[in-house]
DNA sequence: CTGAAAGCGCTTACAG
DNA sequence: CTGAAAGCGCTTACAG
């Protein structure tokens, strides 16, 4: 006979728990052991279980009782054996190299977390260096791992590899829109929070605003630009080349590099909107080697909300992406596309920005301010 | 007959990957698929891809090669199902408030993937408010999910509940030592962390050292206190309890509040030893509003390097946890524990922490300093 | 060194 | 409204 009936016993090994010489084991009941108890199948069970349809409510509930009393936990590797879905979602961890990323993905994570839990969802954690082992890009995931959908935070910037194949399961992309791939996106509305940046500096009575730009190539930096140049052109302000200085890499350095060129060129501006935090920081940097006074002289503002833009000094001045909802709102998407709720080509989730007014910004002090230009060494 | 026979054709419903009628489907290769290939039983492809042993070097390299070939991946839900173990760990995501813990925990979560990754296992992520929700302690978790060991990052002070029964795979408990429960721990040195930091400010010259005590009830914090208080000892400096402020909670007022406390109390030093970022902040800002120069009047040095720790003026000179390698570290042992390698009753694995120097502690200046005592208002 | 058979704990057509 | 039977894709004693 089978070795697994001969260990547990005269009851015909149906279930550890009642295997009187294991007292101590696992000992996890089994929707047969519920079914025994109650003198139904194991159909029954399992349908009641699963709230199907077609079965008198007082089943039910009895069935519900027993499987409480017994602490009943179902069996996810049998279920996902049988029924072919996993109930589970995988979140590819981005390789951070900075700390914004990772605080970034951090708070998607936990919404995410949050979130399927409550659809009785669990999540599975892979990191993009694994996949990169196994010669695979995130879009892989599913060759290697089992689940009912996966969400992907893309941080970096530039050309990604675009899969041949449409995904098995839902996907949905954070943080980026990916043309030509068959998934669902959740951003934030970057061009909208640099729009309502500059227009904070604008209204605060500056006219001559300079901006740090972040790679040509990052999707989402580019969009900041375009907000803050709207944002001028609405109020009827011309966007001057001059007062834009690309920034090829994201770094405190580039930052401050930036701002040192950008004095060099003798332009004057009284306010600078800088599309990262980090960025923010090298032009601080800047701006006080120069004993330029922040915001008495020169006003900032930036994007992110990085975790010391409360701390520096002066406080920074800045928007925020509402990352936590960001995650909960990809598992939602996924949510309504495994239970079929969505059936649309692609939805995007553009979710609203924050603007967070500390000190780095303030009215322009015509009379009594330095110069900026008369600044430059 | 079955249906599923029936959906899926001739060959007998044995893989869709074969099913002429289903082109696109998921296509898993199965273990039955590759035994057909090879004229092998399953059995015999099963060993062989486990690595198991008795069997010719030429059928195992057979069998890998042609489940290479055909993208075949193991079905974890069947090998959970039938061997009794998931290949996967779970990790309890703590419920965070600040940011620093978000940080923390975020290191350890990727210490922990590359780690168990690389022996094949997968992680869970589960949160503890899920648990709470289902009125479960972060300790029951395997009430709720299935897995082959946990990790358990504590980050609150205090009492923890401990588990009447003993848990039924190993458990790794992260960032604090829980006496009576049954499982391996991974903490930093704290102690020696701020011994090194004190001893740092007594090699610069200070022997008047004030420190901001955390919470009595913190595991981590009064591991800090000692080291602090050993460091002056083995100087032969006299630890004074006048220099040394407690504090209730941790934050950046928290740290204010206490500095400004000490500074009242009109006790002259020339550093203070700050037990957490945070409160070092709140330090700095007592200080500063006194027009105090860090570290020209007064020394500072802190613990935990915190994401705005090198970001402040002056950047704060700190001591960091290995936070990925603790990671790494809680999932050596659980793969020693479930891998049977390790079977003593608990071990405990100390890590070394890192003296980060920046620019907030230098050498007194008696001479020409601003005397903190007479700075009191 | 290799395989046949049973079973893990569910779910799903199908039948009543 | 309920159940018997087959099967998901593996692994494991057991037998040769």
């Amino acid at each position: 006979m089978a070795r697994r009936k001969a260990k547990s016993g005269p009851k015909g090994g149906k279930s550890a728990s009642r295997d009187p010489g294991n007292p101590r084991a696992s000992a996890r009941a089994t929707i047969v052991d519920i079914a025994h108890k109650l003198k139904l199948s194991a159909t029954t069970v399992s349908r009641a279980l699963r709230d199907q349809p077609g079965m008198t409510a007082e089943t039910r509930r009895q069935v519900r009782a027993e499987a409480r009393r017994l602490g009943y936990v179902r069996n996810a590797a049998a279920a996902a054996l049988t029924a072919g879905r996993t109930h589970s979602i995988v979140y590819v961890v981005p390789n951070t190299s900075g700390r914004f990323p990772s605080l970034y993905h951090m708070e998607v994570l936990e919404g995410l977390v949050d979130e399927i839990s409550q659809h009785g969802y669990t999540l599975t954690v892979v990191s993009e260096r694994h996949l990169e082992n196994l010669d695979h890009s995130v879009f892989d995931v599913f060759k290697q791992f089992r689940a009912d959908g996966a969400v992907l935070l893309l941080l970096h910037s530039g050309e990604v590899p675009v899969p041949q194949t449409s995904f098995p399961h839902p996907v949905v992309v954070v943080n980026r829109i990916v043309e030509g791939i068959d998934a669902d996106f959740v951003v934030a509305d970057d061009e909208d929070g640099a729009y309502a940046a500059t227009q904070h500096l604008i209204s605060l009575g500056h006219r001559s605003i300079a901006h740090l730009a972040g790679p040509s190539d990052n999707f989402n930096t580019t969009r900041r630009r375009r907000g803050y140049e709207r944002a001028l052109s609405d109020a009827g302000i011309r966007v001057l080349n001059r007062l834009v200085v690309p920034v090829a890499s994201i770094s405190e350095e580039a930052g401050f590099q930036a701002t040192e060129k950008l004095m060099q060129s003798r332009q004057d501006f009284t306010a600078v909107f800088s599309a990262v935090d980090l960025l923010a920081l090298g032009a601080m940097r800047s701006f006080h080697s120069r004993g330029l006074s922040v915001p008495g002289d020169v006003s900032l503002m930036s994007f992110d909300d990085d975790s010391f833009a409360g701390v520096v000094k002066p406080p920074l001045s800045t928007v925020r992406k509402p990352r936590y909802e960001m995650g909960r709102a990809a598992a939602r998407l996924l949510m309504n596309r495994i239970e079929g709720r969505e059936t649309s080509r692609s939805v995007t989730s553009t979710m609203r920005t924050k603007l967070i007014v500390r000190s780095s910004a303030a009215s322009p002090n015509f009379a009594g301010r330095k110069h900026v230009a008369l600044s430059a060494k």
